[in-house]
DNA sequence: CCCCAGGCTTTTC
DNA sequence: GAAAAGCATGGG
């Protein structure tokens, strides 16, 4: 899949082209893919759903329209391997750091205004990162700076090849365990690297936020239990009798942030 | 000083 | 095997 986007911040986007990345690919289809658009949202629940759950359904019109992405797969990774018992807040920090000191910069003009940018780093870079500057953009925590290095690596190398992964042809638990070989991935991150790294829709991963409007929307009672792996499992389970399963991830997304702004009143999106 | 934040790893049963 | 405790760091 070509990638030649990128640059997301509080919500807006920003696009850039680069012929010798898209190649033969038309613009027109880059965005497709990248945005989801050959996913109709208003396909996303069922009537059985709006039927069971009327109040959920008119809170989510207000969210109709959010699009979640097919983001690139090593930058995926990456990103959400610095979100791990931590905010939003320190997670972009954390990103834009990595960009800062890691990332090739660039300079667009928007407005008459010139703006110097960062791309993500790549893996290579990542891999030979000086430990302590690594250390310094992963919120101080050294741990999470020799994790992330590892993993660099071994997308360097091949070891870990995203191509394959996202290739379709394994099976979401097979998938998983890969993911969950390094350290540093546990069951919910590789949910997230699957569902917004590899476009695995069906992918459904379950946070401390996705535990509480499992709980508080849909009465699921494990939900407020520990998440040991197997209650984690079986959350997942229960979800897809409530949604798509095929889309559940896609469908949780929405929910996700409907439930952070709309009940938790949280500002950031 | 408490609790919380888009969990994971190690220890213990 | 699976559940409980420990862990790291900054913010509110």
């Amino acid at each position: 899949m070509p990638v030649v986007i990128s640059s997301i911040n509080d919500g807006s986007i920003s696009i850039y082209s680069s012929d010798d990345e898209i190649g033969e690919t038309p613009l027109t289809d880059v965005l497709r893919t990248y945005l989801t658009l050959d996913i109709d949202n208003r396909n996303l629940f069922g009537e059985g759903f709006i039927k069971q759950y009327p109040e959920v359904a008119q809170l989510l019109k207000e969210y109709s329209g959010l699009k979640l992405l097919r983001q690139e797969p090593f930058e995926t990774t990456i990103t959400f391997m610095c979100a791990q018992g931590i905010g939003m807040t320190l997670i972009r920090r954390q990103i834009a750091l990595l960009c800062e000191k890691f990332g090739s910069p660039c300079t667009i003009e928007f407005r008459g205004q010139k703006h110097r940018l960062y791309r993500f780093p790549d893996a290579e870079c990542l891999a030979e990162a000086p430990l302590p500057l690594l250390q310094a953009c992963t919120n101080n925590n050294y741990r999470r700076a020799v994790n992330i290095r590892r993993v660099a690596g071994a997308a360097a190398s091949g070891l870990l090849d995203f191509g394959e992964l996202g290739s379709g042809e394994l099976p979401l638990d097979r998938l998983r365990e890969q993911l969950c070989d390094f350290d540093g991935i546990g069951p919910k991150i590789a949910d997230c690297i699957a569902l917004f790294g590899l476009g695995r829709f069906d992918a459904f991963p379950i946070d401390t936020h996705v535990r509480q409007y499992l709980a508080g929307w849909f009465g699921i009672r494990r939900a407020s239990d520990a998440l040991t792996e197997k209650n984690y499992l079986r959350l997942q389970e229960e979800i897809r009798t409530i949604l798509k399963p095929e889309l559940a991830g896609y469908a949780g997304h929405l929910l996700f942030h409907c439930w952070r702004r709309k009940v938790r009143h949280l500002r950031t999106a």
